[in-house]
RNA sequence: GGCCCGGUGGCAGAGUGGUUAUGCAGAGGACUGCAAAUCCUUGCACGUCGGUUCGAUUCCGGCCCGGGCCUCCA
């Protein structure tokens, strides 16, 4: 089955071949850790989860090395650090467990490796080394920089030409800049901030370094996917990429390159800037299940802006009801789906450059038609059903949890006795208290629903 | 100014040179003591003006509108 996606870098939908078959390799731009993940953060986690999940049923699981970084030094930890009288290891600790338990709670696989820039910091300055050796990069005043224009095609991912950024008004042009587009490779650390030992002087690594560095360590010098959001395409992967090809000498950093659009708020992009951000720690308090916003960040193919608000979670809410309903009936005996059962329709979806709305409907299709089973068909189409959801990371509890989890004030023991008191009442055909026991039920948040196996009940 | 995306029914959101997306919401029906869930039936679309074509929502061009990037960003 042949995959295709859009490559930024040739603007044009292609058939994807990785370079080694038995080892697909992947890499996506992490999380710098200073503050909670907002939903903006997260689309880039759950799309490129499903590009995982794609790749490893495609290639086999033992054949994907996905590599998704942590980037815990940086001037903002060192802002957040200053602003919250916090130690920036305590800072960065404690942000990316927040990140770690948020991103499994949206079902999103952890990554094969998740390498720290901290880790490799030798590697940077190994590779900074490099490119000063070779005549891209030169020292001054503490700094290294990048010499742009040592590069001739430098770019190329971004469209941008060396002339356009200078003449771009937003370029602010440091006095120890040989060329107003370099940009830092290396900066010194005064006292008290975060620094290490270097040919340079005490200092830290500049932005895009740290990428080009794990990329090379973790998947090597040229590799298959390069992903992340659209923000990041300039400056961050064109100077990345400008570093990995001009320190290894190749063509090529990644082969194919991939950027998901922007989570929008009322069509603005989301952003920690603009202060109209959602984080989905604040969502998952509010009590939206990590599966609702992750059905929600793939309700929208990737590369299209996506609203996300609460009317649309709680769609998302639905769709899920409708999908875990049509496989409560089978109750213990869900069968357990295995790789060959992947509906092809929606596996051609996801093929299709990672169409998961068109997944979704897939998805649908399948429980309309579990709904409309035979007993005898039943099981055929649940496991149908399931290898599906699998390969969107969905449908992957039990649903009879589903619909019985969460937490209020109403315990299971007093649900199932007020349930056993309304079935008296039914069979004595008092349906006024009956009703009573119903409406009471519902108006605490658990609806009753009868059915030819009795009386099963859910929280709203 | 340069570069780049979009505009689909009440809403969300795919897709296609001719024919059902899908989900939610609406209408009617079946089932039910009544509901809920489910099933059946059903209405409602392609910004605008041109061009190409037997035929354009789809391809091309202009225009209008919205959004993004141009060294903080996922």
């Amino acid at each position: 089955m042949p995959l295709q996606f859009y490559n930024t870098l040739t603007r044009r939908k292609e058939s994807f071949a990785p370079e080694d078959p038995e080892r697909v390799r992947m890499y996506v731009c992490g999380p710098t850790v200073y503050d909670f993940a907002h939903i903006g953060n997260a689309r880039p986690v759950v799309v490129f989860d499903v590009l995982f999940r794609l790749l490893r049923h495609v290639y086999g699981q033992a054949h994907v090395t996905y590599v998704r970084n942590i980037t815990d030094v940086d001037d903002k930890i060192l802002t957040a650090a200053d602003e919250q009288q916090r130690s920036i290891s305590d800072i960065t600790e404690s942000t990316t467990a927040a990140f770690h338990e948020d991103m499994d709670a949206l079902g999103a696989l952890r990554p094969t490796v998740e390498p720290r820039a901290t880790g490799h910091i030798d590697q940077m300055i190994a590779m900074i080394e490099d490119l000063v050796e070779k005549g891209h990069a030169y020292v001054a005043e503490g700094h290294v920089l990048f010499s742009v224009p040592s590069m001739h095609d430098y770019g190329q991912l971004s469209r941008r030409s060396r002339d356009d950024l200078v003449a771009g008004a937003r370029v602010e042009v440091a006095p120890y800049k040989k060329d107003p587009a370099d940009f830092v490779l290396w900066k010194p650390s005064a006292e008290g901030q975060p620094g290490w030992d270097s040919p340079w002087g005490r200092g830290r690594p500049g932005w895009h370094i740290e990428c080009s560095a794990m990329s090379a360590e973790h998947l090597g010098e040229t590799f298959d996917i390069h992903g992340g959001g659209q923000d990041l395409v300039f400056p961050h992967h064109e100077n990345e990429l400008a570093q990995s090809r001009c320190a290894h000498g190749t063509e090529r950093m990644a082969r194919y390159w991939l950027h998901n659009g922007y989570v929008v708020v009322n069509g603005e992009k989301m952003s920690k800037s603009l202060g109209n951000f959602l984080t989905v720690r604040q969502l998952r308090e509010e009590g939206y299940d990590g599966e609702v916003i992750r059905l929600a960040l793939l309700s929208g193919h990737y590369r299209q802006p996506l609203d996300i608000n609460r009317e649309k979670l709680a769609e998302s809410k639905s769709q899920l009801d409708r999908l875990y309903g049509a496989l409560r009936p089978l109750g213990e005996s869900l069968p357990e789906p295995g790789e060959e059962g992947t509906p092809e329709k929606l596996l051609d979806a996801l093929a299709d450059d990672l169409n998961t709305p068109l997944a979704l409907s897939a998805l649908h299709d399948l429980a309309h038609d579990l709904n409309k089973a035979s007993d005898t068909e039943k099981a055929g189409c649940a496991e149908a059903l399931l290898a599906g959801a699998r390969l969107l990371g969905l449908l992957e509890r039990p649903p009879e949890e589903w619909f019985k989890g969460g937490e209020d004030n109403l315990d299971v023991a007093e649900i199932e006795r007020l349930i056993a008191e309304r079935l008296a009442a039914r069979k004595a055909r008092d349906f006024a208290t009956a009703d009573r026991i119903r409406d009471d039920l519902l108006e605490r948040g658990i609806l009753l629903e009868d059915g030819a196996q009795g009386t099963s009940w859910r929280r709203k």
